[in-house]
This record gives structure tokens, C-alpha cells and sequence, in this order.
RNA sequence: GGAGGGGUGGCCGAGCGGUUAAUGGCAGCAGACUGUAAAUCUGCCGACGAAAGUCUACGUAGGUUCAAAUCCUGCCCCCUCCA
């Protein structure tokens, strides 16, 4: 913990990314000196990853500024067996089908945040798939196998929690830990990489791999952990009431990718603005200070920072000049949400609580109603309060109608 | 294969013949207070219906009963112990 030489080991210090790491001391030796290769895997269960991903993200785009080449690994084979890390219970098995579709979705947003090519520090994407596919059963238990003693796995959280709650563990997943160790090993075969990075859930399944790259090649392998993020309310990162804070625009617009930063809470910008953005600590320490309502000027710094590396430049300047309209003038900004409702239907007119529904405000008529009776629905910023009021083309202005439920969400209603 | 236990709304978890769309908690939504924050307080929280009301729901298929989440039978699935 004294001083650290190298680039990486003292940025993502500073910024709060370290959790654990097997030879920190080792690591930061090798690090100063040479340009080295790292790697992360990511899982292929849904067409998108979310927030929860994005400080392992951040870790390879930090890699690279500091001067190392990153290997994003797509799980599209350990994504077969399925990680029983920090899970209850089996998840279902996904179709080889689902995996294809979830990791094209996924490598799209690897472009953004890291340079790829063929340099010395350019990224890299491979696929375990290319090398778990092909092994065969015999000869990996007698290869591998036998470095692995079933007392040690027992030991690992990932097998030991579920037995201690006696929920079941398929010897499917009991072994994924050792497909994941032989990636490791298998890509400072290809690559030479020497380091493992992940959330904090991972560390059993990265000690694996170190170990297993010392006893079967000798080598000398580091892992790395990020802490678990919470918020400070607890609450697990990521996850909102419209589900999960997806990184792909189609999967999340980056208007609502920039309210959900905008509206983290107060305890958590600085955390965060370290963590998710690259701007220099003596900057976010000034945010970090606002008092009282001043805070919301450095989240709407985090909030367009964020975007503009998840979506660009254009898309964070859009979204957050949508929410200057919005919310500092009450206009109806031209760039939020829109759906839109044949002119036919609007000029004989359609009950409020209908167009709740039909504007995705609302999830059922019911809900609808209950939104506007409890005082939460706005049409063109006025208060509804009658849920079954009908809205014609009379209340078009400028060409919309806006509706609003809550305070956050609104939807430009267009007649076309 | 044998013996026992269990499957209830997004999750946890009561209910164990009618008064139960089903206690409670969590999560969620809205209102108040604020700063598009947190905390707190209040209301809501199956679907359809303007409403009266109708329908669907307690693993699944049947049965008993005026009436079943609650009783009986078959089936499916899960857990524990034994072999």
C-alpha cells in the first residue's frame, strides 16, 4: 500500500477500483516495467451489459490509457456452463442460439470504450468458446484435472454457499470454475497474459486460474478484484424499476442512460464520478464538496460525462439539454420520448388513461387510473383529474401532447 | 427404489373448508416535504369495465361439497434421510 510505481496499480487505486489482488507488490514490479496483457471475461446472458459491468469496463480502458493491452474475452463458452458465482440457484440453460445473439449484442459497446487493432497495446476480443468447444473430456480431467482437489473447490464461495443453504449445485456448474482457471491459462498461452481482472464475485474463479497457470505452466499469473457497488442506500447497482441500466442504446435510450445518472444520490457523486468518468481527482474532489442543492451541477457533469463515452458527445448533449427543457424551463423539449397516435384516433378522442397506456407510462388501464386518481398524471404539464377526460386534437400544442407521470417520466404524444 | 417434507401474487412468507383478490414484510408506483437526492410521512399496488360488476389466480389434472388455496386421488417438480 506504500507508494505504487506503476500507472495502473496507482490510478485505479486512487479512483476506488481495487478490491483485492493476489501480489500487489508483484504486480506493480511487473507493470512499471513492461507492457503487459490483461484480460476480462464477460458472460453472454442477456443482448446487452448493463452498469454492472461498466468499472470493468472502465478498468480496460484504464489499462490501455496506462500503456497495456487489453483482452476482452467473450464468454461464449463458459456462457454454455453458467457461472454459479453469487447466484441461488441454476440459471436456465440458454441456447446456443440466445449466446450468439446476446454476444453480438454485447461486442458493440467494447468499440467505444477501448481501441482495437493490431498494436501493442491495441485491444483484443476473443471468444472461449474457440477453445473450450474443442477440448475433450479425457484428456482435460487428466491435463487439468488433476491440479484441481475437490477439497479446495468445496472451499470457494461460489460451491460452499450453495451447500450451506443446501440448494443444489449441478456438477455442471461445480465445474465452471476450472473452465474458467484454464481460460486464464489458455490466454497466457496465446497472449502472454498475466493478469485477471473482475467484480469482486469473481476472486474464486480468478484464483483458479492463477493457480492453475503456476502448476501447469509455471507461471506466474495476477489477479485483480473491483469492490461490489452498491449505492449508498444499498441498493445493488444498475437496476431500476424499468429493469436494468443496459449500455446499448437500443436496449436503453441514452436520454433515460442520462437521467439514471442524474438522479444518483447525493452520497454517491463522488464515488461515482471517479469510477465512471476520467475526470482529474482534483476536479471531482471540487464536486464533490458542493453543498446543499449545488450537487445537482455535479451530477449532471457525471451524467453527461458518462453518456458521452457510453453514446458519444452528440447523444450527451442531447439528452442533457433535453432535461435543461424539461425540467429547468417545464417546455416540452422536442427530444424526449415520442409516440405516435393516428390523427384519426386523436380527433375522435381518446381517454386519458388509455393514452397512458398507449404512451408505455402506464403498464395496464388499471394503472393508469390509478396514476391519474392519485394525482400523479399530467397532460401538457396540468394535473389530470378525471382518468377517463378525453384527449382530442385540441390538446395538441405546437403539434404534441405531453404527458407526465410522476415527475420524471415524460412522453411527447404526435398525431400522425 | 424406500421414508418423510414441500410447491401460495415480482421476491420472502402467512393462511389450512365459507367473512380470502388471498395477513405481513421487501420491492414497485404516486402524493407531501425537497434539490430530477436521501430519509420520513400518506395513499396505491391481478386483469377487464365509465360504473355496477365480470373474469383469472394459490405446481398440474380431476373429484368431494351449496362452497376449496384449504379435503380426496392421479401426475409433475423440489428438498432431506435411507438404499
Amino acid at each position: 500500500m506504500t507508494s505504487l510505481k506503476s500507472d495502473f496499480l496507482r490510478t485505479i487505486t486512487e479512483r476506488g477500483y481495487m478490491h483485492q489482488c493476489t501480489d500487489l507488490d508483484g504486480l506493480d514490479k511487473r507493470l512499471s516495467q513492461t507492457c503487459s496483457a490483461a484480460y476480462i471475461g464477460f458472460d453472454c446472458t442477456a443482448p446487452s451489459l448493463h452498469v454492472g459491468s461498466l468499472m470493468q469496463i472502465m478498468l480496460l480502458r484504464w489499462w490501455q490509457k496506462t500503456g497495456h493491452k487489453p483482452i476482452v474475452l467473450m464468454g461464449g463458452g463458459t456462457t454454455r456452463i453458467g457461472d454459479p458465482s453469487g447466484k441461488d440457484e441454476a440459471r436456465k440453460m440458454l441456447t446456443d442460439a440466445d449466446i450468439g445473439r446476446n454476444m453480438d449484442g454485447i461486442k458493440s459497446v467494447f468499440g467505444k470504450y477501448l481501441t482495437f487493432g493490431t498494436g501493442p497495446t491495441d485491444a483484443v476480443m476473443v471468444n472461449n468458446a474457440d477453445w473450450l468447444d474443442k477440448l475433450n473430456y479425457i484428456d482435460f480431467l487428466r491435463d487439468y484435472g488433476h491440479h484441481f482437489t475437490i477439497n479446495r473447490m468445496l472451499t470457494f464461495d461460489s460451491v460452499k454457499l450453495r451447500l450451506e443453504r443446501e440448494q443444489p449445485l449441478t456438477f455442471l456448474e461445480f465445474n465452471y470454475m476450472l473452465l474458467q482457471g484454464y481460460d486464464f491459462v489458455e490466454l497466457y498461452r496465446r497472449n502472454t497474459c498475466v493478469l485477471q481482472m473482475g467484480g469482486s464475485d469473481q476472486w474464486g474463479n480468478i484464483i483458479n486460474g492463477v493457480e492453475l497457470g503456476r502448476r501447469a505452466d509455471q507461471a506466474e499469473l495476477f489477479g485483480l478484484t473491483s469492490p461490489l457497488l452498491t449505492t449508498s442506500s444499498g441498493a445493488k447497482m444498475g437496476k431500476t424499476a424499468q429493469g436494468a441500466v443496459w449500455l446499448n442504446a437500443d436496449s436503453l435510450s441514452p436520454w433515460e442512460f442520462w437521467q439514471y445518472w442524474r438522479n444518483t444520490e447525493d452520497a454517491d457523486v463522488g464515488r461515482f464520478l471517479k469510477l465512471f468518468t476520467e475526470l482529474p481527482l482534483d476536479e471531482v474532489a471540487r464536486l464533490e464538496g458542493l453543498q446543499g442543492s449545488e450537487i445537482n451541477e455535479a451530477k449532471k457533469i457525471l451524467a453527461n460525462e458518462v453518456t458521452r463515452l457510453a453514446h458519444g458527445a452528440a447523444a450527451a448533449a442531447e439528452a442533457a439539454e433535453t432535461a435543461r427543457q424539461t425540467f429547468e424551463e417545464g417546455a416540452a423539449a422536442g427530444n424526449l420520448p415520442t409516440v405516435e397516435i393516428p390523427a384519426a384516433e386523436l380527433a375522435a378522442g381518446i381517454p386519458a388513461f388509455a393514452l397512458f397506456v398507449r404512451a408505455g407510462l402506464a403498464a395496464s388501464n388499471g394503472d393508469a387510473k390509478r396514476l391519474v386518481k392519485g394525482g400523479g398524471g399530467k397532460l401538457n404539464d396540468a394535473t389530470l383529474d378525471s382518468e377517463t377526460r378525453p384527449v382530442t386534437t385540441a390538446d395538441l400544442k405546437d403539434g404534441v401532447i405531453k404527458l407526465t407521470a410522476g415527475k420524471k417520466r415524460h412522453i411527447l404524444v404526435k398525431a400522425v
